[in-house]
DNA sequence: CACAAATTTCAGGTATTTTTCAGCATTTTT
DNA sequence: AAAAATGCTGAAAAATACCTGAAATTTGTG
């Protein structure tokens, strides 16, 4: 997991940056607001950390103008504004979290876990459960009681959009939108094929049906017994 | 949008459903803990509101369990407990923020609209509800206490139209119009022969009837005892 | 560059859904 | 009471969506 920190009281920064680096979190920092879109676009952090007063461009400016450019990445707004007004300023502005200074630590810590949790960034090492099987983003595997079963990473893909959003259908065009992009033109059959591939690879787990079809509309994941 | 509330403080509870209600956002109240699980796996909620403190099963105890089964949606920890200890429980238990009570409303909901924005999940969460029955528009299916029927979705379609209006008779040109369109030229019977299968269908569900002709007019959605 | 693996397309088959058809039952009109 | 209109029914035909195996293409790697 990586995350930018852009803090001008270097003092306060470096101390940041240590302690994240502590709990295996790389940090980048940087002192002022000009260079935050730089950063954000050439790097992928899971979350940036703004202060909201910056040499250059303040935190708020610098949010909002990468919203506008359609940055998706969790944003956590550090401030020693405590007014009511303040707060809503720095969530409309495109925050997702929005902490008072003085804060402690740990709940900054605890914060950005959640919300690096939550915005699900494309660097995330993580491992899912969902019903019997443990997803590993990883390895592109997935274990079900011992059983391991090895997916490419297209593959993957598709299992775990389905995966974590087990019980929902999602629709055909979505799965497709979202596997492969809306530039990209695929034919609707490819996502047939992959299924099949990935059915094939899944009945080394017996007994079990995973993927389901409803007829005109798209797919589902569901542990069922046969 | 929709959210669940659950604050066992009856005044506060009613006061937030109000003002969530007053910005377009539905909310279900509920005053105790034992219950959420339950509203959260039947209803499609954008973001769980839980208090930490409920009887029955508190918010933390709640939020854990939830998360342990799977559930992935949004949850807002509301508490008056402000040392750090509790914030990090509050988040190692699941949550995606905690807010210290007091707080001011408008706190509360920016968080809310953040959190949901964020968590958005892939699928529209298309249910409602007519009588005894859930109906599901992604799964096309119906739901009558727990008996599940599938429909296609041309028959889903028609279900739809007739449940969305229940008690009111739909005229037949109506109906053909609203599923086949104006320009598909199609033969009126296939409205009955859809009827036909639909009400097969639903002979699953024993002692009601559901659609009712009205000669020379339309059809008309009504659960009925036989 | 060669090789293997992964991704995508192709062409055909199968299953399900949608629609039509022809006949019967019931109600309304003549 | 006969004729006409309306709705119900089961089965067959047509259309659609999905599945499948193999081939072609792309990508990654030494």
């Amino acid at each position: 997991m990586k995350i930018l920190i852009a803090e001008d009281d270097v003092k306060l920064g470096g101390f940041l940056k240590k302690l994240f680096n502590s709990r295996n979190i790389e940090a980048d920092l940087i002192d002022n607001g000009k260079d935050i879109a730089y950063y954000a676009q050439n790097e992928l952090y899971d979350v940036l950390i703004l202060d909201w007063m910056l040499p250059g461009t303040d935190g708020t400016a610098a949010c909002q103008s990468l919203r506008q450019s359609g940055y998706q990445g969790a944003i956590i707004m550090l401030t020693a504004r405590t007014t009511l007004a303040d707060k809503i300023t720095g969530f409309t502005c495109g925050a997702d979290d929005y902490l008072v200074k003085p804060f402690e630590f740990e709940e900054l810590y605890a914060r950005t876990i959640a919300l690096s949790r939550r915005a699900g960034s494309p660097f995330k090492h993580e491992v899912f459960q969902v019903a019997g099987c443990t997803f590993d983003c990883n390895s592109h595997t997935i274990d079900f009681k011992g059983t391991i079963i090895r997916l490419t990473a297209r593959e993957f893909q598709i299992v775990e959009l389905l995966a974590r959003n087990h019980g929902h259908v999602l629709e055909r065009d979505l799965l497709l939108d979202r596997i492969w992009g809306s530039e990209k033109d695929i034919t609707s059959n490819s996502l047939d094929a992959y299924m099949r591939l990935i059915r094939k690879k899944l009945e080394k787990i017996p007994g079990k049906i995973f993927i389901h079809n409803v007829r005109s509309v798209g797919y589902r994941w569901e542990e069922e017994d046969v």
